[in-house]
DNA sequence: GTTGACCTTCGAGTCGGCTGGAAGGTTTAC
DNA sequence: GTAAACCTTCCAGCCGACTCGAAGGTCAAC
């Protein structure tokens, strides 16, 4: 499958895929004419980078974590990958901890906006001091 | 207390700070001089700007959030920020679960670098094919 | 065999989010 | 009263992550 087609079925563009592969984030095979040429691993990379990317990654941090998917259980490379996937685990702990309390904020203010008006707020009681 | 300090005490440069003033999300008083002064409410606000970025929310998303928080519990702009919660809510659960996916991913591969050596697996059986 | 869609590389541009420097005003300590 | 530390605005620069355009090669269809 050449670039565009899978560009396309990923939803993203050409380009951003050239510059993944530039970032060692998704290496291609080429044809005799030099295309570059994607197989079905590609959409797993590139579902492991997107949701790498919504959790805030940077492409160096996911392109080392793919690093350790791709061929990182090999005995000769068993220690190094370590460190970095509790560091990640321990981000994503934490990430999990602040998601929940963003959460209990959105919905304590989606609770005071569709809640019974309660009666000792009038209107004019709006000021700049919270709660 | 003036920029300098409130920086230092939430761990940012005090240029960050005049950034995010200018960006519309931490207004600031001034001094006769014109010098930036923070109170309390600073904390809080930069605290929820920092969790905001840590889950990948660009700044102009932050402020509006932070509008709905700071007046936003006023009758007359009661349906104006719904929308936006419940999509941020919809963001956040959707992040939640992808985060658990990943965690569930590493610890995964911490179980395979940790875990008893299999014995169908040589150190040679390293392919680029993976699992 | 030429047209058009697709591909290549390379280098420059864009955008968000800072970051730093210059030129000058204020405050504090000696 | 002056030096150091801090503040102001303004504007330029940086970094990550794309995004685009130019100049040219490839390939399928007519």
């Amino acid at each position: 499958m050449r670039i565009s087609q899978r560009a396309e079925r990923v939803g993203v563009k050409p380009t951003t895929l050239r510059f993944y592969e530039q970032a060692g984030l998704l290496p291609a095979r080429r044809s005799e004419s030099g295309y570059r040429l994607y197989d079905e691993e590609s959409v797993e990379r590139l579902e492991f980078i997107a949701t790498g990317k919504h959790l805030g990654l940077p492409l160096e941090e996911i392109r080392d974590l793919l690093g350790v998917w791709e061929d990182g259980l090999c005995t000769d490379v068993r220690a190094r990958p370590r460190p970095m996937l509790l560091a990640r685990l321990g981000d994503a702990q934490q990430r999990a901890a602040e998601l929940e309390a963003f959460t209990d904020r959105l919905r304590e203010a989606l609770n005071e906006i569709d809640g019974p008006p309660r009666p000792g707020r009038a209107a004019d009681s709006c000021t700049r001091s919270r709660r």
